[in-house]
DNA sequence: ATACTTATTCTACATTTGCCTAAAATATAT
DNA sequence: ATATATTTTAGGCAAATGTAGAATAAGTAT
């Protein structure tokens, strides 16, 4: 599975949101910049040639429909992102965040709960 | 500060770990994969041009300095992805990577103690 | 049937990225 | 002083990325 770049992704994070395929039209509503109507055809394209999405045509309208799951992406791609930035550590993750008062409190709250509750589990299995 | 594409960000990251000016081959040493002179020579010259190093040329070598903090881009990075990505949630990332099983027990121990700690700490400010 | 509207396809282009060969500069050993 | 070794600089090229104008296809309203 290819890394996307930037716009590619930022279309497939828009179809992802959908639990039906979707159109272009739909996209470039979503989408906060706006790109013409052939540029994100274009990007579709790509997507297809990459193997992230299927498309069908009904009428003269396409319908994207992914072919790759969100969380398997992201997961991917976050421990990539681990690996080249943070030497693989979670921690070294939170604490550059943490240190440019890039969290916020709510950050933190979620993020106590979420360890508490997973801690839990680890010291059962 | 522009996004560093991979292979300068690479370099970056080398140049980072020293606590003082880099010349080419150790850079080269450091890096895992094997690219010519010329070729690393050429990311240097890109991370000039970004202002992301100074240069310093003694002799027939040159010595290079990050003029751009470790922290400060890793910081802006990072939150960038939890945006592009996360919807901007610190636990929406931290889970993608739990649920994929991208993460280790001692990720997860890690990441208590930090966060034990630094929620003392908000709750005294 | 015809004109109109709108979506897609084609094609193209500037920039950026990853990478290298050949040329030039500079030190080193004799 | 020369030849040798090593570095950097120049220049460049293929592929990827971001973007869209123009042409074409396909419905829609009359």
């Amino acid at each position: 599975m290819k890394r996307l770049p930037e716009s590619e992704l930022e279309i497939m994070m828009i179809i992802w949101e959908y639990n039906r395929p979707v159109n272009r039209m739909e996209i470039e509503q979503h989408l906060k910049k706006d790109v013409a109507a052939p540029t994100i055809l274009s990007f579709l394209n790509r997507l297809e040639a990459k193997g992230f999405v299927s498309v069908e045509k009904i009428g003269k309208i396409n319908w994207y429909t992914p072919l790759v799951k969100e969380e398997e992406y992201l997961q991917k791609e976050s421990r990539n992102i681990l690996r080249k930035m943070y030497q693989n550590s979670l921690k070294n993750f939170v604490t550059a965040l943490y240190d440019g008062d890039g969290l916020t409190s709510q950050d933190i709250e979620e993020l106590k709960e979420f360890i508490e509750e997973k801690s839990k589990d680890t010291q059962t299995k």
